[in-house]
DNA sequence: TATGAAATTATCGTAAAACAATAAATATAT
DNA sequence: ATATATTTATTGTTTTACGATAATTTCATA
C-alpha cells in the first residue's frame, strides 16, 4: 500500500495547501485529492515540484506500507 | 529531477527484468521503459507491486535530485 | 454565534500517459 | 554462433491526472 503523507512536511515548513499548490503549479483541488490519498498515480513532474517546494526527499512524502 | 533506479535493488535481489515484470504484473517492455527513466508518471499500484517484489522502500527506487 | 479563511468534495471535460500486445533490434554472456 | 536478456518501436485502449469551477464542510477567531 502506498501512502501519501504531505502533512508532516507541510507542518514542518509551515506551508498551507494554498501556498503549496501555487508553488507546485497544480490546483488546490487536485493537490487536496493527492494529499488525502485519493489519487491513483502521480506524474514525476508533480512529485519533483512537491519535493522542491517542501525541500524534502521522496521518502518524506510517499510511504510503502506492507500489509499483514 | 526524479530518477528511477531499479538496478541496485534488482542486483541485490538477483532478480531479472523478466522475473520482476512477472511479479509486478506489467509487461517487460513497459517495465524497461520505467527502469530507463523514460516514463513520466507511475501508478501507485505499480509502485506498490515493485516495492513488494523487491522488498524495499520507495526511497530505494525513486530519487529526487536537486539541480544546481 | 456569526464570519471568513482553509480545505474538502464533486462534476465535467481534456490531455497526458500508463499499459497491453506485439515485433524487431540490440546487447550480453556462454 | 547461439541462446537469453534487454531495449526500442508502434499502435490501440484505458486509466487517470489535472484544469476549471462551484458547492460544501471544517475550523479558528472575533
Amino acid at each position: 500500500m502506498i501512502i501519501v503523507n504531505l502533512d508532516v512536511m507541510m507542518a514542518k515548513r509551515k506551508m498551507s495547501l494554498n501556498t503549496l499548490s501555487e508553488k507546485v503549479g497544480i490546483t488546490l483541488a487536485n493537490l487536496s485529492i493527492l494529499k488525502n490519498n485519493k489519487a491513483k498515480a502521480i506524474r514525476f513532474s508533480t512529485l519533483d515540484a512537491i519535493c522542491k517546494a517542501l525541500d524534502c526527499e521522496i521518502g518524506d512524502i510517499l510511504e510503502y506500507r506492507r500489509e499483514d
